[in-house]
DNA sequence: GTCTATACGCTGATAGAC
DNA sequence: GTCTATCAGCGTATAGAC
């Protein structure tokens, strides 16, 4: 069994820490094989021990992350409310991002993760419930334009080097704004801010 | 003279036509110059005799969107009020995006138009000009973060296959309204409607 | 001025020895 | 679990035919 995946390993984890940080420096194109066996000082073929193919080396990076956004997406779902829903995945989606930008600049800058998200259908269907979540159930043309505008925007603000100097605090708080504005949502009245 | 560039020549416009063409549908690091060289029905060095470099292809299939993006950005910086500035720079952006939707796909797909942009720079200035437009002078974290989330998002739009069924008039309309929305920009009271 | 033939060093990936 | 050897394909490059 355990032909790859699942298994942990010391050698799994120290090659998954130097994948992600090359990733952040040279994007996922600009990273080879070589690359990361050069860092852990082993041959290219060693790598492919660890993970038959470079995707399964992204799916493996980004997995934690993922595993977040399932939860907050799950979160977001169980509220009654549809503005308890629009609040719940914003706020959700906004830490998600600020407590992963290197990760955020991956997945933004890349296009081997447009083909990973579009390809597996599991994603596919995460993709999804987050459009319903954002647009709702009426898909008239101006919601649509928000809810792209909003995730799409989010995406590219972790990445963005302009940004870099603004610490978590501050960035979470006006990220979450302009998103409520994007929105057309007020500020539940109940938040503690 | 003319080691390349500059002269027309019936080869290099199809060339740039088929170019166009396959990285919209496969990206930029998708689209090899083999595929290329196939689509065109000659082999890889007669691609590589119009043009040195891949990256020169890039080049010069966004050229015109380029040409269109400094001129939106001369006549934004041309208007005294910053009402007046913030208003020319998005609806600019939102027309461009909207009359080159394959180009913005691609732009915003692919990490070798970010080495572009980061590395050539006179492209480097255009980003900081539109970037002063939009943010103003003062450059709080908020009105930043506005800035980074609205020229983002309005480029991802371009690229959703979410959008791609809605028509180019409805899409401009909510474009500029959402942009408004982020910018806190009230709509001009002189416009058309 | 436009192309073909050929080759270089790199990539991701595979097979099989130790 | 890691290695060597090898593969086809990539972007790039030159020499030379027409």
């Amino acid at each position: 069994m355990a032909r790859t995946s699942q298994r942990s390993g010391a050698a799994r984890e120290r090659l998954l820490a130097v994948a992600l940080d090359l990733f952040a420096r040279y994007g996922i194109s600009g990273t080879s094989l070589q690359m990361i066996a050069d860092e852990l000082g082993v041959t290219k073929a060693a790598v492919y021990y660890q993970f038959q193919t470079k995707e399964e080396i992204v799916r493996a990076v980004i997995a934690p992350a993922l595993d977040d956004l399932t939860k907050v997406t799950e979160a977001a779902e169980a509220q009654r409310r549809r503005a308890d829903r629009l609040e719940t995945i914003l706020s959700g989606l906004v830490d998600l991002i600020v407590n992963n930008r290197r990760l955020a600049a991956i997945m933004q800058a890349d296009p081997a993760i447009g083909h990973l998200t579009t390809s597996h259908p599991a994603m596919q269907a995460l993709y999804d419930r987050i459009t319903r979540l954002l647009a709702g159930s009426g898909s008239d043309a101006e919601t649509l334009i928000s809810t792209v505008m909003v995730s799409g925007g989010l995406m590219i603000v972790g990445a963005d080097p302009r940004l870099a100097h603004i610490d978590d605090d501050t960035l979470r708080r006006h990220l979450l704004g302009t998103a409520r504005r994007i929105m057309r949502l007020r500020p539940p009245a109940h938040s503690k801010r």
